[in-house]
DNA sequence: CCTATATTGTCAATAAAATTGACAAATACT
DNA sequence: AGTATTTGTCAATTTTATTGACAATATAGG
């Protein structure tokens, strides 16, 4: 962080490092967007899976965030309770069944998608495309080769 | 996550995003190193922190990790039980001393390192020194970018 | 079909990381 | 010298997430 590593695992090594600074800044720039929609970063994210898969069971959304089962429990009760999703019956299932995003947890988590794109259009102006489909691609990478057994 | 973001901010959007379970899942690896070694990821933070600036003020920690100062005096305190960190005498500042490793703080540290680098030198591989160029310099910008006042 | 095993839901306790508040001592500024 | 800022310290709290325990349901093998 102080001065540029030398070799190259030696830099994946400082980039890897500063996820966890980076992590905090983040979390505290999202805050701000969070800020009147009382929401908590759980909640966020557990919309932001209810969007992405749009029906899934709770054991989807666990592996989908790489959470404990317990902890997304929680929130999506939370997160029925605010009315922000909803259970849909699953045939293949008794006990574990769909959760959706109502209309209005939908448009809660599209808003604040939209007012974090709004900033980070401002910093993908800094790069150029390959430097951010290569920092994507690494991003996927290294979750990936990290989360599973090695 | 699911799909590949279509758009350049899109996918910087679904990069950042992906830092908070990239980070849990390095922390989980970064605990099995750490196992054995008796540190907390606090404890960890500081030492190489301490071992990046070799001689720095609380104040000056505290800048460098981007947390706040009670919580990085609590971790020197604890450090300084452990005798991995010592005290120096500042003499521009007669209550904010310099904090150094200690002999046996540098070893731990250095050898905490070296058994991840070992697994990232895997990863390193898997990536082109451009690839992992990139990776680091983003991560440099945004965090820098980020923690700043926009 | 029946039993063993694994998955899922639920409730509770706990832990780790970090923040916030409050106040005193030391320093810097003008 | 006097005021504002920085720094140290102690305590309480928050947020995020994990772990343990147990019951209900599903799945697979005989």
């Amino acid at each position: 962080m102080l001065k540029k590593p030398k070799t190259k695992p030696e830099m994946l090594y400082a980039g890897i490092q500063m996820t966890r600074p980076l992590l905090r800044t983040i979390s505290n720039r999202v805050e701000a967007d969070l800020e009147g929609t009382d929401l908590t970063v759980g909640q966020r994210a557990v919309l932001e899976a209810a969007l992405a898969l749009e029906q899934a069971t709770a054991p989807q959304l666990t592996d989908f965030l790489q959470l404990k089962r317990q902890f997304v429990a929680k929130v999506l009760k939370e997160l029925l309770d605010k009315e922000q999703v909803e259970q849909m019956s699953n045939p293949r299932h008794k006990r574990s069944v769909f959760y959706c995003l109502t209309p209005s947890g939908k448009a809660l988590i599209k808003k604040v998608r939209k007012a974090e794109m709004k900033r980070i259009e401002e910093f993908a102006k800094v790069f150029s495309e390959e430097e951010v489909e290569t920092y994507y691609r690494m991003q996927c990478v290294l979750n990936d080769a990290l989360s599973k057994r090695s």
